[in-house]
DNA sequence: CTTTAAACTTGTAATCAATTCAAATTTGTT
DNA sequence: AACAAATTTGAATTGATTACAAGTTTAAAG
């Protein structure tokens, strides 16, 4: 599915700046920080402000299009996976990775649900400690 | 357990400061911010420098001595129980609560383990929606 | 086509949580 | 008591994010 797709699907309005955030949140599953899409895309869209890349994934993580993730102290992430997993930031790294341990489908759908008079809208799991590459290269 | 056993059990020494920051921790479950933790001791230690507050709840998270919880955008929250439990926030009202749904254990006894190569030390499990008081009164 | 209003984008300025840093104080040890 | 290490302090700084007001684009109606 295209940026333009997902966008309709959210209802939000396709703009230039939008589409090309979308698109780069769909190719690039490295969960970028505003900072990472600003200066990948400002090269490609010159006029481009850094306001609007916050205003937009603002937008987007409003509309469900897209995750905002506190994992890391210093800057939100953002993924476009809206698809139900977890997240794993590598602590020598920093790198974030897609996590999938078995418990977390379970975990997750609790989404929409209601415990204990407690209406839950939102899921986030995230793990911390060593990648694998850097868990190999400690050795 | 008191505060000062608690920070010798975490290999912390026992300063003043550290010892009423911890304390404060132990006796309000509510997930204090550091202007909340600050605002609350300053008037018992006139002294106390906002400065110390964030020195000492980051020692304590190093130490493994409480939980830093970056479950909402703007503060960082603080438990002093680390026991293994998820975070509930109410979009709502704001406040966070500790969280017990039957899956969590399992999930978070994943830390210390190793899965596809990825060795965990942390996990965080934070649920985001209405609350039981907010949502009866949205009725 | 024009006009017009709403939606969207932009850049500067402001906010504010968190950190840096160097000086002052306290603590533990010989 | 004297010294070194650890801790605390507060002022200054950083840096991500937001506020805001002006400029631009878009869409709909005449």
């Amino acid at each position: 599915m295209g940026a333009k797709e997902h966008l309709e699907k959210y209802d939000i309005r396709p703009s230039i700046q939008r589409l090309a955030v979308m698109d780069y949140l769909l190719r690039h599953k490295t969960h970028p920080t505003v900072d990472e899409i600003y200066s990948a895309l400002n090269p490609v869209i010159p006029t481009l402000s850094k306001t609007t890349v916050y205003n937009t994934l603002k937008l987007f993580a409003e509309h469900g299009a897209a995750l905002a993730l506190s994992i890391e102290e210093k800057n939100l992430r953002f993924d476009g996976d809206t698809s139900v997993h977890a997240h794993f930031r590598c602590s020598e790294c920093g790198e974030v990775f897609d996590f999938f341990p078995e418990q977390v489908p379970e975990l997750l759908s609790l989404n929409k649900s209601e415990i204990d008079g407690f209406l839950i809208t939102e899921t986030q799991v995230y793990y911390k400690g060593l990648c694998k590459s850097c868990a190999e290269k400690r050795k």
